[in-house]
DNA sequence: ACAACTCATAACCAAATGGTGATGATTCCG
DNA sequence: CGGAATCATCACCATTTGGTTATGAGTTGT
């Protein structure tokens, strides 16, 4: 499970538009680019045009069935914006390494 | 402690040189505008414009002292994007749940 | 006092971005 | 077969974005 770049994943997710593609995949499960045009309030080309960013970071995975093209989230893509924060976040961090404290035997 | 929305956060981060800017201002703590110059790579307006957007974010905060204002990381206002990361990474949130079940079978 | 320094803002520009309607390739169905 | 449906791509457009240089306000050191 390849990961594209973290800059293809910050940029995909930085649209709101796009976040909530992602959204609505995510909890919602596969759907159509029809279903996702009526969704997102916005014309059937802009969302393609949002589906194959998304796809370049990876964010989703399609699957051509007919006329009709169904499009899943993929929320592994969001190792690369996963390890990022955990890397800059001092405040993420401690509750990792309170974690890692915990695996590791609890040394004094 | 409130945070910036979360769009502002997503917006913020998107762009690579803000990214370095917030990542340098992590690692290496407090730095004046024209330490951040000499680092981005770019014109100090530039910087200056940057620093604005991360302000908005909450991701900085910055100090005047005589003529330089010393910025620093913010880290906490990573929250919305971390919130959002939990909610919507099924991949995260197994390790989350994992850290919680630990946490919470080691209470008594 | 004044020259140098630090920084924010203004004015401007090229390129990227997010949107649109039109079109065409496929696919489905009556 | 032929019309309707689904979707990607094209051509285009307005706005945003990230950069620049110029400038001005405040601060410091000589």
């Amino acid at each position: 499970m390849k990961s594209a770049s973290p800059q293809h994943v910050f940029r995909a997710l930085a649209d709101p538009t796009r976040r909530a593609i992602f959204e609505e995949l995510t909890r919602q499960g596969e759907q159509t680019v029809h279903a996702l045009t009526s969704f997102a309030g916005v014309s059937q080309p802009a969302v393609s045009k949002h589906l194959t960013v998304l796809k370049k970071a990876r964010l989703v995975r399609h699957r051509r069935a007919g006329r009709e093209t169904h499009y899943r989230a993929q929320p592994e893509a969001l190792a690369p914006m996963a390890d990022w924060l955990r890397a800059y976040s001092t405040f993420w961090r401690e509750r990792f390494d309170r974690l890692e404290a915990l695996l590791d035997g609890m040394e004094p």
